[in-house]
DNA sequence: GCATACCGTTGCAAAATTTGCAGCGGTCGA
DNA sequence: TCGACCGCTGCAAATTTTGCAACGGTATGC
């Protein structure tokens, strides 16, 4: 969108932080990227950047129009999306962004079955904890969040949320491997591996301690949850994580045991995108997908 | 907004419903006019007018985005409103570093004073020690910083500067309180309660006593000036601290006594911002305020 | 204390884009 | 069949944008 190009100049000059690099990333000169910087901000009224000594930096009426700079794409990105839809060609491009449990079984199984249906659809997943996951849905820079225990949720418009009980993660041959439920008492016997303290479930596991007057001591602190699945895998030491996380199919070495909910209440995993926002047709028809298989 | 002006034309080809029509309300040739809309198309990647022999029509697409025309064209109203706001300082948000000192009672007084004038000003204030606020600054994570002898000041452009002694803090009952001045060494007799050794008023202190020769005792160290200012309000102890953290009218159980200037030297508050920057318009009012109220 | 490296900014001429003009072919209604 | 109106296009003029070189200012390294 060539008449749009001074937004991508504006972005360009907010990353970089400079002119002169901001030229280099437009394919353009230093000289006339300034001009027009400074004849958008004659047009618009106001000036949006700060001159310091060592380049510019987006000034508060920068920030507002930066967002409704990003707004104003993410939404012309839709209406090509709806146009495409109605001449019959389903493409587009989700991106999301998610915990870390819902990489190894649940994200991609639902990614490939989508795009069964819809291969021209591709797809971004990145990886956020709680407060940063709702960042990048303000920042446009995802367009659908799937979370385990959001932070504050002040732009956070729910689609939907799933109870996920907190589960104990051991070998097939852990001595606990076979019980129905376990106790968190149970599993402080054994060396623990465990989230780091910026997780959703280890958040749960703390509170829970500290109600039950015992200080949960890991034998190994992570933040890969790939790491705790692992580590559980060997010996006798047991970790934590939710059932979405998981698959026992998939790892019949392994057993998944819950935790009694009045020991560690479990938490809410959920869906959602940036509030009242109108998400582009693919987002949306993924969305519903992902509702449904939560259900 | 010159850059949008394609949307005014398609707005126009729309309402008369031809490019000829168009053109005169634009100002333009109606071939010029026609190039335009055919670049926008091949731009956008599908036609949005109906080509009738009687004129134009926006198709399905074309209505689509028409629609976001509308929407943006709002949203970028909004922002030309808030930026309006923001620079006639109704609204606006002052980020502000400061000693501890200013919590109690200055800075709250000023704060709400400001926003009795201007309800929209929001305001976000750090406690920070003598460095961390001019880092502070140096990151534009304050706007502003208030600080008691503030350590290098590189960075830190000075605003106003207020000269404060070192006041000693004790109960109403204390056999001290109803002087008028106090020397350092009657103070040595009672219980000390002092800031620890990163504060402005204990760096004075320790000064003071290494002329004095004799070495400062304390029996309380705390990095809370409120735990100074209650201890020393039981029993015989006695704390210290400067002017602008006390208010003796709040505190009629307690009584402040300057100590004489020749035994421990006062400071300079200082308010200040980064050197070289421009101020947000908020920060800047609501600093010439702070600079009324401590002159 | 001095050289160096960035920074934003500006005058000016060259380059690129947009525009106006005139004219094309086509459809429609009288 | 004719005139009115439509969108469209080649071409030259008008306008805008761009690149180049240089300026003054500030931070940084030796």
């Amino acid at each position: 969108m060539r008449h749009l190009i001074i937004y991508d100049m504006i972005e360009a000059v907010h990353r970089s932080g400079s002119i002169r690099k901001a030229a280099e990333d437009t394919n353009i000169t230093a000289s006339a990227l300034n001009r027009r910087i400074q004849a958008f901000e004659a047009e618009f009224g106001s000036e949006i950047f700060e001159r310091l000594p060592r380049g510019m930096r987006l000034n508060p009426a920068g920030e507002l129009l930066l967002h409704h700079i990003r707004l104003q794409r993410q939404d012309l990105i839709r209406v090509h999306g709806q146009v495409a839809d109605l001449s019959g060609i389903r493409r587009g491009h989700v991106k999301i962004a998610c915990s870390q449990a819902l990489l190894p079984y649940f994200l991609p199984r639902e990614i490939s079955k989508y795009r069964a249906e819809f291969p021209d659809v591709t797809f971004t997943v990145n990886v956020r904890d709680r407060i940063q996951a709702e960042r990048d849905l303000v920042n446009f820079e995802s367009d659908l969040a799937l979370v385990f225990e959001p932070a504050h949720m002040v732009d956070f418009e729910v689609l939907h949320a799933v109870h996920q009980p907190v589960m104990a993660v051991m070998s097939a041959g852990h001595p606990l491997a076979n019980m129905e439920k376990l106790r968190l008492r149970d599993c402080l016997e054994y060396d623990l591996v465990l989230p780091e303290s910026q997780f959703g479930v280890r958040v749960l596991l703390d509170q829970a301690s500290a109600r039950l007057g015992r200080k949960i001591e890991p034998v190994l602190e992570t933040d890969s949850f790939e790491m705790v699945r692992h580590f559980a895998s060997y010996g006798q030491g047991i970790g934590f994580q939710i059932p979405v996380g998981l698959n026992s199919l998939a790892r019949p070495d392994m057993s998944f045991v819950p935790i009694v909910e009045r020991d560690v209440s479990g938490g809410e995993l959920f869906l959602g995108h940036l509030r009242g926002r109108t998400l582009p047709v693919a987002a949306l028809k993924f969305a519903t997908q992902v509702v449904t298989a939560l259900s």
